[in-house]
DNA sequence: ATTAGCACTCAAATGGCGAGAGTGCTAATG
DNA sequence: CATTAGCACTCTCGCCATTTGAGTGCTAAT
């Protein structure tokens, strides 16, 4: 704060090491970052800058890379310039993005494609939490013998279907005054209102022995309660050539972890609730497997209601300016195409 | 076929290097493989498959290891020997896919995962080809101004959605009208017969300009036309821990093989013909990312029409006798769920 | 406060050396 | 004549010492 000199240094040294994983020199910081400073006193400011536990020296004799903690300083900064430089490199692959309108599962797989071919590290898409979607529409019919097949509609435009196995086979006719009746009774209502509401209602169907409505809500609580939304991954190949990871045994732990779908809706899940992007650097992570990883991660919305989350997972030393703008310009997109559907 | 002794040696040395990924020497074939042979005459067989180009060494003073051409004789005789060794610990990873009766699309998912821990390389699973389905039934309903959701179902229990964009709205009485038409009509049907025969009728209908029935077709023509079935991909990390890819460069180009699902799908589905499990080594791959890769091949049918594929891809140097059981098994059993719904 | 100079440190590259494993060839053997 | 024992040869791998070069920390001069 008092001197900003030496934030310059911790600037210029993330800069250097994330565009070339070399540990900086303090000549090279000179040269390249002409401060009007000699070597020596490069050396000084680095010194403090390690004291303080912003950067670290791979062994005695080599330049200094940042710690987790020094990425941190960087990228609080990052955020608070406010200015996303435009890359316009990325302009193009979002955009395509916006044409998807019709299916909401080829979006968010193309989202996360996106993701990995604009920033070439791992994208990460994972599609809208059920219990925040709200209910649109509910459709039964007889599917076979005793199984019925619903199919589930909600404002977000997504569709799921399931398949009822009934302890007794159902007519046609039944489903459809089912049907009618959940249709009118839910509309516009959250999934999680629904299964609260849901509750009481069964304890008041009990007391009444009314087999229909029972009926129609066992169907619907098998309906709404589909498991967790996809999680779309793309471009893990693009992760694991990177020298970060020349070491056999990591590269065996992070495709690990990547892999582990259940890991990372955790880790997702965690950050829903923030506003805007968040960055998670290496150690910050809650998660063992992902120490040596980074994580930037949006949430997209529905209307103002943020309803589902992206990101991008990286090594620590990444491009977090473009990682940062790659990630917020496609929730934006997201959240485009879902309000104008 | 002459001298069988020659094959024996083959035999010993592609069972040793398979389960310990040492080159193989004379010496260890005659303890481990009890010939009544010293090593010298060993090393005069080993010479003979070397330059049948069955055998190669990595350097002139290593031991043996197979070639593809190698690898693919050990495959044959295997296969002729039919007698599928009984591997019980795969059986009860693949068992469990026999209760996952309610979604198909859970069942593949689960499948290339079964695939992938059982036998700890890449399991790969193509849902069945949409021209290969038969058509069970079709609901439609209006899912906006202008809408038209699609629910397509099929013999096999897999469920499409398609959401259709109408030149004008349709009321949900024209849509009930449509769906009891095309339901009426093309019960029954594969997918493929329904298509040629839609091209025949939108002719007539044009013809006789009946609005309904070319909306009709326009329909059922837009929610027939579904994309590839999903792949289900699992276990790359199994593969990219081993010391067949130890090179950083090899890793790269084979998570990028692998995540490349085009490609995937045109080589299962040029495999999709085949009766029975099929196996393809290394450089007989005609994709030139996967030379270093083998698959081992089956399809997995409904009745006894084969719809879909599955497949298990590791290195070439690959458990081929456990690899070729757990495809064949994990198969049976899909087709067995498929058959019993 | 900054800088020039210098001694110091350490990783990575280089090269020589010996051990070990496995071969190919030849001559001896049953 | 097929098989085998023996032996010289080849090549990899691990080990060690040495060198090189980049970069540092410290100190004295500016």
């Amino acid at each position: 704060m008092l001197d900003d000199r030496i934030h310059k240094v911790l600037w210029a040294v993330v800069e250097s090491y994330i565009t070339n994983p070399d540990p900086v020199g303090s000549r090279f910081v000179t040269k390249k970052y002409a401060f009007n400073l000699s070597p020596a006193t490069i050396r000084n400011i680095m010194a403090d800058l390690e004291e303080m536990g912003l950067l670290r020296q791979p062994h005695t004799s080599a330049g200094r890379v940042p710690t987790d903690k020094g990425y941190r300083l960087y990228v609080d900064y990052l955020r608070q310039r406010e200015d996303i430089s435009r890359y316009y490199e990325i302009e193009q692959t979002v955009r395509k993005l916006e044409d998807i309108r019709s299916d909401i599962n080829e979006l968010l797989k193309e989202a996360s494609r996106a993701l990995s071919t604009a920033s070439h590290y791992v994208g990460v898409v994972l599609s809208p939490r059920p219990e925040k979607t709200t209910f649109s529409g509910i459709n039964l019919f007889r599917y076979r013998e005793g199984q019925v097949m619903a199919v589930l509609l909600t404002d977000e435009g997504i569709v799921t279907n399931k398949c009822i196995a009934m302890d007794a086979d159902v007519s046609q006719r039944d489903l459809n005054r089912i049907s009618d009746y959940l249709n009118a009774e839910f509309a516009g209502r959250t999934l999680d209102e629904i299964r609260t509401r849901l509750l009481r209602e069964m304890h008041r169907a009990k007391v009444l022995c009314d087999t229909l409505i029972s009926r129609a809500i066992r169907i619907c609580r098998e309906a709404l309660t589909f498991d967790y939304g996809d999680l779309f991954i793309s471009g893990l190949s693009e992760v694991l050539g990177l020298p970060d990871f020349s070491d056999l045994q990591r590269i065996k732990e992070i495709s690990r972890a990547i892999e582990d779908r259940h890991l990372i809706i955790k880790l997702l899940d965690r950050l829903s609730e923030e506003q805007g992007v968040s960055v998670v650097i290496g150690s910050e992570n809650p998660a063992l497997e992902m120490r040596k990883l980074s994580m930037v991660v949006c949430s997209y919305k529905e209307g103002d209601r943020p309803i589902g989350t992206i990101a991008i997972i990286g090594p620590t030393r990444m491009d977090y300016p473009k990682v940062i703008s790659v990630v917020e310009r496609t929730a934006k997109s997201i959240t485009k195409v879902l309000s104008e559907r």
